[in-house]
DNA sequence: ACATTTATTCCGTATATTGACACAAAAGAC
DNA sequence: GTCTTTTGTGTCAATATACGGAATAAATGT
């Protein structure tokens, strides 16, 4: 009851707290460049030396964590190799490529590929602009589905079963960014009708972004194609040229993942 | 001393069981498309179906897993998100774009950025050719360090410390693999002396490859480009061809990673 | 040389994890 | 439709497991 907004550091609700303990620091190590201490590490995760150590030790053993000949530890690539199979298994990535780069060189913008992931969704490929003034999300970044081109167009169709999930989490990131649940409802209607998402700078100030879903047979998205743009390209017919571009191109995905 | 070779399913020597369970249950998840029920999940890592459940329990709640409607489990993009950071953090990938793009455009074979890892290499990023028969490693992929082209560029680089780690590690893959550490050595020495690192098919029978390292100011080799061809497309004067361009292009990097 | 910080090991103890069993809910057989 | 079988989920006592504190060792700084 107390871990709703930060749900980080918390009292475990009732979790193997082993488990728990050793993806914590796992995930503390990779986020961090270069290695770190036992007690550093201690202080930080608020666990003990002793605990911290055999943590670790095991971790090492499993090839999670390398330990430095420094005496300090710091995370390998497992993780990552191991987390690449999960994307690769999807390989939405490979079916999409045509597709968007495609996009990429009718609009000369930046191009994602998003998976939604609990109240996010989490880009998982995209090809760069060769404009100076970008987009900026990396790979593997992730943003409020609520308030991008990618994150609306999954809502829009998966509303029936997400709508009353992200009621409650309509977070304000700026001044256009939608947090009334009926606006958002209108919105979504919106969207369905012209088969693109619009996102008007909800997240961004100065970024709008367009975007479409992926659909399997079943009807359900699984992943949505965008397109960023700086606000200030924006003009007469921009929205409706891009739109239906993204819109098809995410159509003809969609169609291909049919035959998989 | 018995899992130097297998490393994988072994008896733990001595450590917490439960964070060892907990990222065995996570690595099969990844590892299949799809999800799996507990029992299949219990069966096949032997576990008991109540701790299988726990844990699976607790990894949902951390949000590693995801626990889908037809009561079967998978992996989220999680694990790859955060072992993301750590290929972040290491940007090596951005640093070292321009002169792979520059390769492959004069070459037009696969090219290859791969860090070392235990007695591996990893691929941690690629630009394929349009050849259709061309190398198939998929990044987060790995290679034995001793029958690859990048391997043994950073090998040269660091074999002072690495040789004798090698020295009782040189598994044979092909006719050609160089299982003899006095091979080996003049191998390397001949590494050194032309910039470059040249693999006849050490690896795979018919896949040749050329790798040159990255290495920091410290004189460190942290990475190593690489490019991989076909055996049928040598020709003469090839091998020295190839051979310089990704040994420029290691250089031209290097340079640039002194400037971080 | 001493003081201080850090990594590593030891060990008794209690807590957190475990596995057998039970129950519920599907799935499948017929 | 009922019965059987399989799967997911909960319970609970037993104990093995992981824990924390303190002792040691190694490194770092002064």
């Amino acid at each position: 009851m107390a871990d709703s907004v930060d749900g980080r550091k918390t009292d475990a609700p009732k979790l193997d707290s082993t488990l728990s303990k050793g993806l914590m620091i796992l995930e503390t190590l990779t986020a961090h460049r270069g290695g770190k201490g036992v007690t550093e590490l201690s202080k930080e995760l608020g666990l003990t030396k002793s605990n911290t150590f055999r943590l670790l030790q095991t971790l090492c053993a499993l090839g999670y964590v390398r330990n430095n000949r420094d005496k300090t530890y710091s995370a390998t690539l497992k993780t990552w190799q191991i987390g690449r199979a999960g994307v690769e298994n999807l390989n939405l990535r490979e079916v999409s490529r045509p597709a968007m780069q495609h996009l990429a060189n009718e609009t000369g913008e930046v191009i994602y590929l998003a998976v939604p992931e609990h109240l996010q969704i989490v880009y998982i490929d995209k090809i760069d602009s060769s404009d100076p003034i970008r987009s900026w999300n990396p790979i593997g970044g992730s943003a409020p589905i609520h308030c991008v081109g990618t994150g609306k167009a999954i809502l829009a169709a998966n509303y029936g079963t997400l709508r009353d999930t992200v009621k409650h989490n309509l977070v304000r990131y700026t001044d256009r960014t939608i947090t009334d649940i009926e606006a958002l409802d209108a919105d979504i209607a919106l969207t369905r009708k012209r088969g693109y998402a619009f996102d008007t700078g909800e997240f961004r100030e100065r970024g709008l972004s367009f975007g479409a879903a992926l659909t399997l047979p079943a009807g359900e998205a699984v992943a949505a194609i965008g397109i960023s743009i700086p606000r200030r390209k924006l003009m007469d017919g921009t929205e409706e040229r891009l739109g239906g571009l993204v819109a098809d191109a995410a159509q003809s995905v969609s169609q291909r993942l049919k035959l998989l």
